[in-house]
DNA sequence: GAATTTTTGAGGTACGTAAATCAAAAATAG
DNA sequence: CTATTTTTGATTTACGTACCTCAAAAATTC
């Protein structure tokens, strides 16, 4: 049987007011009857029932999960994951709510966290903008004892306790590595298609995709990359016209939003001349794609897994708990036509 | 604030006795009264608290993993978690134990199945062997009320609940589709490398990765499967030959275990001649040969992830509880060495 | 050694549910 | 209508921990 603070008691041989001074810190205890009750949970190798302490505490979780509103599939895709969580957290003593913040506006962001930090949740996760006034806010809540977690776009050295997303450089050399052997090795032009080098996902994925093609695959040359703003329309319009221009392009790399409109502008050409296509985040549009052959790979981050990280770690955090890094490394999925989920 | 039973019994006009006999199915209810419970539990939203209740009943999960006695990194790395498991498990309610039994022999795990029978766990994880008497024996497990999850190698048919590993078909398919592509795509042949073809995840992937092969890259020569039943040496001694006597065998691609040996045959081809090589499981070689591009691709399956999730569905099933399926879908991990955990 | 402060013990209540007992009430059978 | 059975209520204890109060004991100060 597990020992409980009952064994802990009788064990160390002091009462049980005693054992509980000790577990939960508080004043009044000599440093020797101290000691004797930590010897006694060790040797017992006691661990405190978390749940029957949360029942005690009569303690509920509470996170704010703040989200940038964006009409792109993968936004959409999280905010849903976000909204099953939280109907699934009835049976848990958990109360989750989302904050929604204009995207891309570093302002509006700040000030959302502020809000939030007004009423002093247990954990924050948000959707990070990388700049200096977000960093110095995510700070002073650290600082307030509110667990920060980012989620899918992390903040560059500041104190965020845990990122739940993917290693976006990797993701870009990962694409540079399959696009490089994908190709057929003679004449290659590869151009890239981009939301804006504005956002820090991006400007990495950028960054992995380059390094790898100049390393390994020096013969490839790269166009200008086109900024499309993660809009479909912008971006059809900016693949057909560079498919008019460089006949040779035989590669696509879409490391952002928009795929629906790259997809458009693919559509129209012969199977033969098709060049070899790579994007991003596994949505219906891109899935079709994948199994009609006008993509060749997806790199997906799946949002639900990183909810469900974010919730975990929030957890952990709230508890004082380690967390299991290897169940949270958020993994950079391939997808090919042949391991669709 | 949640509902409670109190909630209920004032909410539904009758005693805390009586929601108590409702909720865990007692006899002694008219219909009527049963009805009014039931009408109050779902106007009020109530959701039992599952950590009170299992405090209450004194409630411990007992869950038993039977794992194959194998020698081989993967095997020994899937132990390695169940054990990590068990260790974090302390805080938990939980109980569970590994019973080791010789691999690939259906009669042994049959033994050892009833044997964990007898003290009528919880649960029970198994590295299954798919065999008609393994099929009966799970069917008997299951009828005496028992969660089964099979992991990493499943069972035909049976009525196990919930299976934890890869779809060992679309990782074939998976390897094949990146062959053929990362083939030079003039007068190729490949090999393949399988531990056994006795064994259904190998079978499997061959099926998998033969079918796309032939699906999508016709011009691809096959030669005869190797199998080396697993081991190093004796893989090691086959990929040599197969180069040796066949000069143009530019692509290999090894479903099973063993890949030490064949990363040292393979070690010894100037950079310009190695094949493309495919292989299964990120172990320690596996990852140094990917690295220095000894190898070119490694499809993996997470252990870890794995072993926890068989953990929560076999908690969830003693529960009678639903399962997330997006949550515990194992995915095949393709690993390039852009994209290294 | 007395007065004061600090430490410890004993005991209770609470959290939300399970499970039991026993008596009271209601329904059904004869 | 009585006897019997079924249904319901009221109450209690328990799970493991947290948190509170009050008194007793021990240590410290003067």
């Amino acid at each position: 049987m597990k020992p409980t603070v009952h064994d802990i008691a009788r064990h160390a041989g002091v009462s049980l007011a005693t054992v509980d001074r000790v577990l939960n810190g508080r004043a009044g205890v000599r440093g020797i009857t101290r000691q004797k009750v930590e010897e006694a949970i060790a040797s017992l190798g006691y661990v405190r029932d978390l749940a029957a302490a949360n029942l005690a505490k009569g303690r509920t979780y509470r996170f704010s999960f703040v989200l940038p509103v964006n009409d792109n599939s993968f936004m959409i895709g999280l905010k849903r994951e976000v909204e099953a969580a939280i109907g699934r957290s009835a049976a848990e003593r958990t109360h989750m709510d989302i904050i929604e913040v204009p995207a891309f506006d570093a302002g509006a962001l700040v000030a959302a966290l502020e809000a939030v930090m007004a009423d002093k949740p247990d954990g924050v996760a948000l959707v990070a903008i990388d700049e200096p006034r977000v960093r110095a806010c995510v700070e002073r809540l650290a600082d307030a004892g509110i667990a920060i977690v980012t989620l899918v776009s992390d903040l560059g050295a500041s104190s965020r306790h845990h990122y739940a997303g993917i290693d976006n450089i990797a993701a870009g050399r990962t694409a540079g590595n399959l696009m490089g052997r994908f190709l057929s090795k003679v004449d290659d032009r590869v151009g890239v298609l981009a939301g804006s080098m504005m956002v820090r996902d991006h400007r990495e994925r950028l960054e992995g995709f380059l390094s790898v093609l100049s390393e390994d695959f020096p013969q490839v040359a790269i166009l200008p990359v086109m900024e499309a703003r993660d809009d479909a329309g912008v971006a059809e319009a900016m693949v057909r016209e560079a498919l008019r221009r460089h006949v040779g392009l035989n590669g696509i790399y879409s490391l952002g939003a928009g795929n629906r409109g790259l997809i458009r502008a693919l559509r129209d050409l012969a199977a033969e001349t098709r060049p070899v296509v790579i994007a991003h985040e596994l949505t219906t549009s891109t899935r079709e794609a994948l199994v009609d052959g006008t993509i060749d790979a997806v790199l997906n981050q799946d949002a639900g897994h990183e909810v469900r990280s974010a919730i975990r770690v929030l957890k952990a955090k709230a508890d004082g708990l380690p967390v299991l890094a290897a169940q949270e490394r958020i993994r950079i999925d391939i997808f090919l036509k042949d391991n669709l989920p």
